[in-house]
DNA sequence: ATTGACTATATCAATTCGATATATGACAAT
DNA sequence: ATTGTCATATATCGAATTGATATAGTCAAT
């Protein structure tokens, strides 16, 4: 999926600028199983104008650089899901620099191999935060639809978040109960080959 | 964390051509929590040649393409590891377009969540079966490393994949028990909104 | 017979990332 | 006092990477 179709999909929780919809996918609603820069958002919202699947209002604001406010067109829309019914999704994929140093923890020091584990674990720790849906201290912003009119959560925002939290969930327990065992297995192996 | 360093760590388990080292990307040791294409290997392992930090052999082959066999050299060892020690490790990274499309459950017919949703459960389904190290239809071929000389996994690739597993688990698990309250949800959200 | 899958290397256009530039205000730290 | 950093906001661009394609032969299946 291109970075023009997710920007059609961040529009569709309503309107938004660009600074906002990098929002989204850095701290907000497709946060934990989405990526975009900005590099990538600005050109694909340019590109979106062009093709009139969507339009902006350009804000002016004091002393600060004006806001270009994007709207889905209803052609944008009917496009946006028009490409969720034939799409085939890709292949999840899940990059990890930390897992990939982890395998290497043979050829580092023990306490290098602790410093790591507790950062991934506290990185997870931060993205069940991000990810609740009912943390108070989550805005209701334009980095967080998913909500309809009443404020209640859409079924399907709520399955994904639910997912995204078991799925943290269980890499922090695990962690918890296995570091402590592979410090000590590294312990013991570096023991044997010196 | 580069493609060149990629491959460097991918060496680390022993001497391997390419299109090996590709393997271990798609569906070897690192296929789960890395990712690296054939159109940025081959260019690496050039660049890694020219900079002295791994080596190959040409072997012909009857009837088929040469193989280049590369191999680590000392310092191409001394690099990796001093990468690994200085280089902050990025942000995880998990990308899914099944989830993303879900995030839009309610725009689709309540057959196509429920198909996506079953294929979302038979790609973790089959990850769990490649990440598995007691896997016996996993070949100890040239992508499946991590293994010292009497063939026993390594403590860190071991906690890894362990990791790996849970969090397989736990989005199976969650599946099994919210993928009938979705459909139902959608079911009466979509009788409210006509 | 022919389609597709596997081994193997290589190239390249299109996409995307990550850093940087610009402008301003707020707030904390030294 | 002043420096640093963070947040808002848009925009550009080189570098890295993807994904498709080319080449070429073997093998199994339809």
């Amino acid at each position: 999926m291109d970075v023009r179709t997710l920007c059609l999909g961040a529009l569709m929780g309503g309107d938004a600028t660009g600074y906002e919809i990098r929002k989204m996918f850095e701290d907000g609603t497709f946060s934990h199983f989405q990526i975009a820069s900005l590099g990538s958002i600005y050109p694909a919202l340019t590109k979106l104008t062009q093709d009139g699947l969507v339009t902006f209002v350009e804000q002016e604001q004091e002393n600060r650089p004006d806001k270009k406010i994007y709207c889905l067109t209803s052609e944008g829309r009917r496009k946006f899901i028009r490409t969720l019914l034939q799409v085939r999704p890709a292949e999840d994929r899940y990059r990890s620099d930390i897992l990939f140093t982890l395998t290497f923890a043979e050829e580092l020091p023990v306490e290098m191999t602790e410093a790591l584990i507790d950062e991934f674990a506290a990185r997870h720790e931060a993205m069940t935060q991000m990810i609740d849906p009912h943390n108070p201290d989550k805005p209701h912003s334009a980095a967080n639809p998913g909500r309809d009119e009443d404020g209640n959560l859409k079924p399907g925002c709520q399955f994904v978040a639910g997912l995204g939290q078991a799925m943290c969930e269980a890499s922090l327990k695990f962690i918890r109960e296995n570091k402590q065992g592979l410090i000590d297995d590294l312990k013991t192996f570096k023991a044997n080959k010196p």
